[in-house]
DNA sequence: ACCGTTGTAACTCTTGAAATTACAGCGCTT
DNA sequence: AAGCGCTGTAATTTCAAGAGTTACAACGGT
């Protein structure tokens, strides 16, 4: 099990609306342009990101805005914006171990700490990248390919 | 997205293994009575820790033998062995970014580095458990209980 | 009022986990 | 050598979710 694709697109969308945003108005069209998927699935991330209060939409007209100092919006802001993942927990505990065996009663109290750990560390790496790391060095790499 | 549950089946079987391998004949049926679910599931996840390398089984007996001394097999062994994910990424990226977009051309190589240490990261406090704690931290919980 | 855009519902396609049934193959045990 | 318990594995079903697509109502500048 993978997690979704849709976490790299909405980095993908937050590039994309900090490169462009002066050049380009840039909307779902736009993005799936460059994304090269569907429309539908871009605004379905848009909804989660503004649900999340990250970005505000403009209906109407179009158009993206970022709602928070780049900075001081992580990966992990947008990987827990887009990741509907269940109690967040990104490793499925098989459901009904018997409660009737002494393995089987204290398997959850055995590992939930460990794997919570490891989902943690995870996280934590997320945390230490913001949008405002990635504008830049993207910027950077355009600026250098000519 | 999650990680399959067929690790945690993984890791509590080893506990079974260990706990009870004096007392009763570990087999694919007793291991389903513990973990509640089907002998087939079991038997695939046995196949694969096998074709791993960390257990042997015995056809016509039955009964499964650890390969390794259990402080050398660590959660990540286990994990690795179980999970089929491809390239082993975590991350799963969205495939044709639109190579004439100054974005979509650049942004594998923006992310994937930072994905990749995200996910090590994970990997990483996975290696520091071994099943020996686990089998340890199992008796004095059952232990404990009287 | 028009037009470009967003918001959403509804549907399909595909994939994969999980569960289940069925049965062949292996190897002790007697 | 025959029986029995167990493993190995194929085939099938069920279910959930990601991804893509079509269609259309709602919004808001021009």
């Amino acid at each position: 099990m993978q997690i979704t694709s849709r976490f790299t697109v909405a980095l993908h969308i937050f590039t994309c609306v900090e490169v462009f945003k002066d050049d380009h108005k840039v909307t779902s069209d736009f993005l799936a342009g460059s994304i090269n998927t569907n429309p539908v699935i871009i605004r379905k991330i848009l909804t989660q990101l503004k649900n999340a209060d990250l970005i505000t939409i403009a209906r109407g007209t179009g158009g993206i805005t970022v709602n928070r100092p780049l900075s001081e919006i992580t990966f992990y802001d947008v990987y827990r914006a887009i990741e509907p993942v269940e109690n967040g927990d990104l490793f499925h505990f098989h459901e009904s171990p018997n409660p009737e065996c002494p393995v089987g009663r204290n398997i959850h109290m055995l590992l939930d700490g460990k794997l919570k750990a490891a989902q943690s560390a995870m996280e934590d790496e997320l945390k230490k990248h913001t949008l405002e790391d990635l504008k830049n060095e993207a910027l950077d790499l355009i600026a250098s390919e000519k």
